[in-house]
DNA sequence: CTGTTAGCGCTTTCAG
DNA sequence: CTGAAAGCGCTAACAG
């Protein structure tokens, strides 16, 4: 800048009041300005330095608990990333996905991002990235969980809306299932019965479990009969895979309460390859109310991903009026009687 | 940093040691500092600051063709990020999204991005963002094009591939169509034919167009014949329908090429509804060899997205060495004869 | 092993 | 409308 201002023959400050004040200067100096620009290559004040100076960095970061390409494959967690860049898109802000790696560099990573604050994607209670998070004293927002103190939250209410939607598929069942998340960070895939809720790591498959729980209970059943199926990854064919294993015993599953939309699908593929007929000898809820629920006929728990990630970058930002529950609903279509 | 300095009773420079050097700091010192630091709520040193300082941000900026939505809707840029994201983690770079959103800021955006690099993913010929980007004197790689002066290209050949392909998909045919991404910003659905590919302002499908032309053209068949329908978004319904369209005429069409595995299930779907013959009575080929491709036993071109983001990634942030030309190959399966 | 000095490129403040 | 001075927080380079 110093150079251009010597070119021009005006001082540093004609310069940066015509990149950033342009109705500060007169249409002579701007003029003389902006060729030296052009003959010296320069392109404007450099951003590092104005961060510094601003003392903010117009970026709003982003840390996916998962690997990135389990992030990126999950089409919840990608409407939530296309919510949070039109915030940032309608305010100027730039978007810093952290990656991560799952080592203990993501602290690092996370303490040396040039972010005024943190959108997070859901992860495990334990991860230590939460703690470099609240470390660096940037504000933060965490979707789904964990709670933390210190970090704001946004996210439906996860056992609710699974204890809403249990009362409905599990409804005159005598074996239900449940075909979950994964169970721990191991993502292995399990079929177990009696998990105990409360020693999953992740939160939103926790309160799900506990939601689902809730309604086995209240409708009279016993918790420790109930076959949870847990998927490496949120893969329709997994979940085809399992449900054919759950469908083929003496005594089948007749419900079975999935945690996505896609898993869901898994399962009417399965039950239609076996003649299963669908709501009678088998009940199935999926999640989030997709465009593929809809195709399908699919009851689902409907909930608005890209607003979440809309309000929680809106909170991260600084909006403070937002502290509004969000909503969610259970839309029943067919696949439930 | 001065402030936990004084505290710690030391010089600044060791505060600066203690984080960047931790060996070139006694114990002693190194523990005064962590407690200073500990008791002033200090994170560590600034990033801006840093950066400034550095002359360098470790920031990669990632510039999307197309809206946000839309390309984390279509797995083939998913596929490609994550490559970008995987080299980034690696690196210990941070990944900046640049949110654009086809209006005149894009380019401000652009200009104010603390980056140190770019990789621009398909866009078109003329789109002011690129001028910016070369203005803003970094290095940037594009993905698929438009090549550009000074800038890096990274990309298969997709004239060649989609003429490969259409020898295959059209041989035998007689009424030939080809189903195509959108062909100008104002990405409307259309059908038509005797379309100038040269028209298309999207290099990559306009490199397609290109490379089935000169099938066409091999084959000995009228190029002004060709029906090209192009969709909107890369949707498997919206294929499906054109699909549908193309086949409820009188000469139905007998040979689709596709520009994605996405569109080409759609067409599959369409010709089992309508009791059309795969491959006798028609014809399919898809692109991107993706899971549903083999699902499906589809005919694809075979890229890997990853790797050409993984490839763009190293070679904006100073790889050198790696001009060598992207491979791709054409999977035959059950669609095409 | 520790400290001093200088300056990265910019903009806020205040004075013409 | 234009400019001079100061300093954002940090680290390279060089002493001690």
């Amino acid at each position: 800048m110093a150079q251009v201002a010597d070119r021009a023959g005006v001082s540093v400050m004609t310069v940066s009041y015509t990149y950033n004040r342009a109705d500060r200067v007169s249409i002579e100096s701007r003029n003389k300005v902006l060729h030296a620009a052009a003959e010296l290559g320069y392109a404007g004040p450099d951003p590092a330095a104005r961060s510094l100076r601003y003392g903010s960095t117009r970026t709003l970061g982003v840390i996916l608990g998962e690997h990135l390409t389990y992030a990126f494959d999950n089409p919840q967690a990608v409407a939530f990333l296309a919510g949070i860049a039109e915030v940032c898109a309608d305010r100027g802000y730039g978007m810093l996905i952290v990656p991560t790696a799952g080592t203990a560099d993501d602290s690092v990573r996370v303490g040396q991002a040039a972010v005024d604050a943190f959108v997070i994607w859901t992860m495990t209670d334990d991860d230590p990235v939460l703690d470099a998070v609240s470390a660096s004293g940037r504000p933060a927002v965490i979707h789904g969980g964990p709670a933390r103190g210190g970090l704001q939250l946004v996210s439906i209410d996860n056992r609710a809306a699974a204890f809403a939607m249990g009362m409905k598929t599990f409804a005159g069942a005598r074996r239900p299932a449940i075909l979950s998340f994964p169970l721990d960070s191991a993502r292995q895939t399990v079929i177990a019965s009696g998990v105990d809720p409360e020693t999953v790591q992740f939160p939103v498959t926790r309160d799900r479990l506990l939601g689902y729980r809730d309604a086995i209970i209240a409708l009279g059943l016993e918790w420790s009969d109930v076959v949870v199926a847990a998927t490496a990854t949120n893969d329709e064919r997994e979940a085809e895979s399992l449900a054919e294993q759950l469908l083929s015993v003496d005594h089948p599953v007749d419900a079975i309460a999935a945690m996505s939309d896609e898993q869901a699908v898994g399962v009417l593929t399965a039950a239609a390859t076996m003649g299963v007929s669908i709501p009678r000898a088998l009940a199935v809820s999926g999640w989030d109310d997709s465009r593929a629920a809809a195709a399908n006929r699919l009851s689902s728990v409907a909930q608005d991903l890209r607003a979440q990630g809309a309000s929680a970058a809106r909170l991260a930002l600084g909006a403070q009026d937002e502290a509004a529950p969000v909503e969610w609903s259970v839309v029943l279509r067919s696949t439930t009687s």
